[in-house]
DNA sequence: AAAGGATTGTGAAATATTGCATGGTTTCTT
DNA sequence: AAGAAACCATGCAATATTTCACAATCCTTT
């Protein structure tokens, strides 16, 4: 997998950085089944697709897009993760002890996502364990992934959660060190868990130190080893 | 299961509250080979049973005593769960993508640990879909059990963290009102994500407003009502 | 083109939280 | 029992971060 960089110790984007597919374990008429109890749905941008504490009805799949997983209560919000094309969403929902989404989704983009039935989605992993054994992966990669968020949120302070969350978006959202942001500076507030206003006093920051360019939504990553080395010190 | 009250809310013990065996699910032959391919060992207060990083070998069970599992890096620490008698730990690393320990594990009191063969324990994953199921349906409460904390760290700020974890504490992890704590005041800092300070000073407030009884190690939850709103409002 | 609303930007004041210095306890070791 | 080490406690200064007030800009709709 092309990468842009690769930030020692553990950051927002931590993971084990593996591509998985799923779809190709399962056999011809186990996909049909997927086939014939899925629907694929088009939100546009900053659409709801699922609520916390909503009865979880569906695994998502996202076909096209990029969204926020997030938890929401009162006026809090926390990104729990970005997700972007090919990727398995609501996978925590499919513990029938747990009839509650555990978390809302909504886009950022105009998004694709494919809804498969949940009953459908557990036959299919009580009957196939290579199956089960790649959706446990998946359901690993997802935890490591927000233990680095955790880890980044709670350890770091401002300056190291913005070089992480910039790391992240070109490393692991866009491969690409310069990128369109299609999020607003209070939506990289909710990311990195800081004000508005600190999003931008930080970027303007970044930006008089030579670490990045920006110009309204475009940003570009100047000095990535710059940017590590905040990351890693905090 | 018995609770001692009931948070609304999202907090630092948010989590499925379901008891589940996996041990049950394995035909005899599986357990067989579990117990051939396992051994307990004791460890006494304040050892480390694993570190980050390390390779994975094992799968553990907690078979006795109380112990945490956490994140470090430099001289932060974040402690993602306690866990107590009769869970399994270690499940993140079953991913073979993955070979390394994503958290460290160290002991809080002396503790029991059976160590299983990871191998083992993956071959089980394959060829039991009933079992890799229900360990799914752990992975998920255990991810469950971390977005709350995630949630009560992140967004919520020193009186409302220290409510919650002190609800967690009698209501998961001693399961009574009074409990005898096995922390220091540092790890309850390592646990809520404060200095040492703030600990004493927001516990002895605390204290003085009747919240709770304090003698040295010795912890009673007066008012739970008002805990509880502190951490829905904190 | 004007109006309204959301977004971006800035400075100063308010607040939350930590860190330091220091002293008193308890606990462990010899 | 003495000494060392870890732990608990407290006040104050320092720092990090948010909040508020306000202005400028951009976008959309009329």
């Amino acid at each position: 997998m092309e990468r842009i960089c690769d930030p020692k110790g553990i950051t927002s984007c931590s993971t084990f950085d593996f591509d998985q597919s799923w779809y190709e374990l399962l056999t011809d008429a186990e996909k049909q089944l997927i086939d014939e109890h899925s629907v694929s749905i088009s939100f546009k941008k900053g659409e709801t697709v699922c609520k916390l504490g909503a009865f979880a009805s569906h695994i998502f799949f996202l076909e096209e897009g990029l969204v926020k997983v997030y938890l929401e209560e009162k006026n809090n919000i926390l990104i729990l993760m970005l997700s972007t094309k090919n990727n398995l969403m609501g996978l925590s929902s499919i513990y029938d002890g747990n009839n509650k989404l555990p978390y809302s989704i909504s886009t950022y983009t105009d998004s694709k996502i494919r809804m498969i039935d949940i009953e459908i989605f557990r036959q299919l992993l009580k009957q196939n364990s290579a199956f089960s054994y790649r959706i446990i992966n998946l359901l690993n990669e997802n935890t490591a992934q927000i233990y680095g968020r955790f880890f980044s949120l709670t350890q770091k302070q401002l300056h190291g959660r913005m070089a992480d969350i910039l790391l992240c978006l070109a490393n692991r959202i866009f491969k690409n060190k310069s990128f369109d942001l299609p999020l607003s500076r209070a939506d990289m507030g909710d990311l990195t868990g800081m004000s508005t206003e600190s999003v931008i006093r930080i970027m303007k920051e970044f930006k008089d130190d030579g670490l990045i360019e920006m110009c309204c939504k475009k940003v570009e990553l100047l000095d990535i080893g710059r940017l590590e080395k905040l990351s890693e010190f905090g």
